[in-house]
DNA sequence: ATGAAAGCGCTAACAC
DNA sequence: GTGTTAGCGCTTTCAT
């Protein structure tokens, strides 16, 4: 390059300076620099890429979704992808996609990445392209058949147990479960944890009601469970859905938590600040993101290392105002101190932790 | 490669195979492809990048947040980029980084894009690096100094437009405009619109109270608002802060619509079931972005067509339960028709275009 | 601490 | 319709 002409140094040199290798005096490094300033010089990533063989990005397999959940995770790879010396390259593969994640792999092997990352990928069979690099798969426990497969960002079952076994300790006999869409690993994972919670405590499993993450989703499948009657303690997938939900109880005349406690699942923004304010299970997605990016990255660079098991983040359900201890029930055989102080407590407590009171 | 040699021909017509290109016999195609199924060949995109001198990758600044519009934008660039035959890169600048636009779109060019977009951007002065590529600046007008540039997203101002006539013809005497983060080009936007609605019927601007989009932010400035006690109608600058705002004002025992209308902006998916059904403004994200990257990839691929004015997209209300007619004015001079029935349609109305009746 | 030579895998430009 | 030759801008390997 001419840089190197105008520094008066050879083509190598250059390289080193701008790889930060080492064995260059100052001088030379300063002479390197100027000279590039001048000419506006801009190492060319792809020729670089094409001689060593490694091109400092990882691509990432996501679901093309605007949902808080998945949104969240992608930010968090891409911070921890920047944090770690490496760029970004991102397919969506739209639900229902055929050969989704596989073409998205295939389109992403031919573009050049070290490594990739499957982010909350939906059920698809086995998919299994020639995979040289290696992967990450978070969210769901070895989808992905390969050699190189690391896995990350499991643990929801623990957390949705967390919320159910909430509505539990607060006397409810069972809890209903708003499922997410059963091709979503995400979605099983949690209906795993509330199944055993349910099981731990040997309570009846009601009949799972599907939704596909949506408030509208939610909402009708609450106009299902209000048919069925018995209803107190609902736990939602996700916190949309919840939200859904409580309309559909709020337009049958149920109150919340009065009559029904419900649980979400994200903590996302808004939860706080909807009537009622949602208890709900914060989901850790940058410590999912970096614990996941630190074993890919570590699988790019030294492919020997063990991996490192992944920590299991801490489960944080947030208590907030669409919980409460059960209304004295119907009429059950010997029915146990009744109304007031049950009552005195579920009635609407204030706000949780929600909004936070600025004065 | 050795496919040619498999497949008996020269590494060109290798190429011409994998390029799409005319006059290859089929029969040649044919044992060229054969070849390279068998020897799992692909593509090297780093080579190609290197020869041709294109990367047929388009590279993208966003924000990283998972807030509902920048996400829906994003997750439409990808689509409309792939759509197009280009892959993303993705940068996210930290919202108060310093020279975070600059650097990113100086690490975009090193890694090498064909384009680039840079996605509702905030104010940090001047942006101007040695771009020789084109840049759609989407949601911002002309924020970003540079010869091949191009602008789309910028129809904010009416859909803000629309939100406060709304009110107005609902017969509000003025809005409070509850807006976003001044330094953001869309919450400006969005507060010109507001505040040309205003000018236009020679109403008051009542102070202006800026939150960070958030529902905390909302919920803060509806605590503020509830103090000046004449505030009847309200706009938000989105669907999260109008939430917040709503439960401020109802904790201040404000009802919404009959005290205080709310008026919210994107038509995110829960803004139809939270309580009460948010009016809104739909953002049509997917079209800015098709038609932003329509004029990008004609600047990539055609620099000297005309750019073809973008189309103003069509402007949605979604009418639903948070706003309703004032309630008879406190003392105004010479009465008019009072209460009966203004208050009556005022009254909660079922649910707008809301939740949908499933059966 | 610095340099020379070779070549990564592809496409451009031109033959034939 | 197909092949030849060069060279994209770097890094690698080996010298010095």
């Amino acid at each position: 390059m001419d840089v190197a002409r105008l520094a008066g140094v050879s083509q190598k040199t250059v390289s080193r300076v701008f790889n930060g290798e080492r064995y260059v005096s100052a001088e030379v490094r300063r002479r390197v620099l100027e000279a590039a300033e001048g000419l506006g010089y801009r190492v060319n990533g792809a020729a670089r890429a094409l001689a060593s063989g490694r091109t400092r990005s990882i691509g990432v397999v996501a679901l093309g979704t605007a949902l808080y959940g998945p949104a969240s995770l992608l930010i968090g790879i891409e911070r921890a992808a920047r944090d770690a010396g490496y760029a970004l390259r991102v397919v969506n593969t739209l639900e229902g996609e055929a050969g989704g994640v596989a073409g998205a792999v295939e389109s992403l092997l031919e573009q050049g990445v070290d490594g990739i990352v499957v982010s909350e990928p939906i059920d698809e069979g086995e998919v299994s392209v020639g995979v040289d690099v290696p992967v990450l798969v978070l969210g769901a426990p070895a989808a992905f058949g390969g050699p190189r497969v690391v896995v990350a960002g499991v643990g929801a079952q623990l957390l949705a147990c967390a919320a159910t076994e909430h509505l539990l300790d607060l006397g409810h006999q069972t809890v209903h479960h708003v499922a997410g869409p059963g091709r979503w690993f995400a979605a099983r994972d949690r209906l795993e944890g509330w199944r055993a919670a349910l099981v731990a405590r040997g309570r009846d499993q009601p009949a799972v009601v599907e939704g596909d993450w949506s408030a509208a989703s939610g909402y009708a499948a609450g106009r299902e469970l209000v048919g069925e009657g018995d209803v107190t303690a609902v736990f939602a997938a996700n916190d949309d859905m919840a939200i859904g939900l409580i309309r559909a109880l709020a337009e049958a005349g149920l109150r919340v938590p009065e009559d029904v406690s419900v649980v979400g699942f994200d903590d996302s923004p808004v939860s706080a600040y909807v009537t009622p304010p949602l208890t709900t299970v914060r989901q850790p997605f940058d410590a999912v993101a970096r614990e996941g990016l630190r074993l890919l990255v570590q699988a790019i660079e030294k492919p020997d290392a063990e991996p490192a098991p992944a920590s299991d983040p801490p489960v944080e359900l947030v208590v907030r105002a669409s919980t409460a201890r059960p209304r004295a029930r119907k009429a059950p055989a010997g029915r146990r101190r009744a109304a007031p102080r049950s009552r005195g407590s579920a009635h609407a407590p204030p706000t949780g932790d929600g909004p936070p009171v600025t004065d």
